[in-house]
DNA sequence: GTCTATAAAGGGATAGAC
DNA sequence: GTCTATCCCTTTATAGAC
């Protein structure tokens, strides 16, 4: 496997209309599953057109895999919330960046990330680098801004910036992974974040407030 | 797929013997790469063999998915600490959970589940149920128990406990999961551990305390 | 570049002897 | 139950015409 070289190299169409036919068959099937004729069929092409631009196989799904990924980090270039208040920048990026997450397409490609990791070794990094690293990095400088302002109390915004994710996650993300909940409901997914955040705030508050509600309803 | 129906059968030592070896391929080359050639050579017996103790390669896949997890369940049996103080537990329960997580075995079994849940729905849910469905009810008695001593300020056992599991995890679990980091130091281990309990106690103390440290370091 | 047709190999599953 | 040998199908990859 070798990885594509030019990160937005333009291709002619014909590639692009195998790229994604197999990022159909690839992200709905798995790798091994996947057979070079369905995609061929899927593209509408014959598969002497597929081998004409990628290499095999294993190139094939390297490539589906960096695009998929450089439009998934297109995502995470929206804006910091600027000048709102911690806690509506944390719900905001929350409900955001969870949202994400439980997309059919993110499942998708973390699953089969996952599956191939251990044979493609370079697909987790760019995973990784791609998605999480980014969210973490946002959102650590966001939190560190928030210390410097005296709005959190945060030693480690690396480790915050962790925890929150952490706390987003949660049984719904490993549910929705492992194909246990088909779809989440609106109440379920709000309550989840409502509680990230709450959790978090009172973990990471300035000075400690005894008032504060515990309850994830809004 | 039919998933086996006696739960602690009694199987043949050839079959036990298959069994050893279909884990090891599959759990190391995951479900379609792994060959029923190879699992039998593995095994040092025929594919008929294989074939006379199992229907085929799927429900071969599923007793050994099946068994994994009951192995992994069985670990989940500890005892509750008892009366030790909270904050004990919590770094004790944690530091075992975390490292049953960050082992190689409960990886690669955990990304088989993931790659093959879409194609074989059961195997999630067994997953679930065998190991972070334990793991939160467990946690989740302790805390609920810990509330009514006192000891925390819990309204919501159940989401409590899904934020200390997933304040543990953390960067670190991901990782190990995509292959990025090989081996885990026993700092890096510690230190998440650490804030982990360090932030979910700052979180659901009982009374704040503007005292506490947010530092990770022991 | 794109197609049809085919080669070459691998893998799941089984027949029949013991 | 267990083995050897084999069937049969799918899949990757390519050759050659246009």
């Amino acid at each position: 496997m070798q990885t594509v070289a030019d990160p937005a190299a333009q291709r002619s169409p014909k590639a692009e209309q195998v790229l994604d036919a197999a990022a159909g068959v690839f992200l709905e099937q798995g790798f091994g599953a996947a057979s070079m004729d369905a995609i061929a069929q899927a593209a509408g092409v014959s598969k002497a057109t597929v081998y004409a631009h990628f290499a095999g196989k294993d190139a094939l799904f390297a490539a589906i895999i960096e695009r998929a990924c450089a439009r998934h980090a297109a995502l995470l270039a929206g804006s910091d919330g600027g000048d709102a208040d911690v806690e509506s920048v944390l719900r905001s990026v929350g409900s955001d960046f969870l949202g994400l997450l439980l997309t059919p397409q993110t499942l998708a490609i973390f699953r089969v990330v996952v599956a191939e990791s251990a044979r493609f070794p370079a697909l987790g990094r760019i995973f990784f680098e791609s998605g999480p690293r980014r969210v973490l990095g946002r959102l650590e400088g966001f939190l560190r801004s928030a210390a410097d302002r005296g709005q959190l109390r945060v030693d480690d915004p690396h480790r915050a910036a962790e925890h929150f994710l952490g706390l987003l996650k949660g049984e719904l993300h490993l549910k929705m992974v492992l194909g246990i909940a088909e779809e989440v409901s609106a109440q379920a997914f709000d309550a989840t974040v409502e509680a990230a955040v709450s959790t978090f705030l009172r973990a990471y508050a300035p000075q400690p407030s005894t008032t504060e509600t515990q309850s994830a309803s809004r």
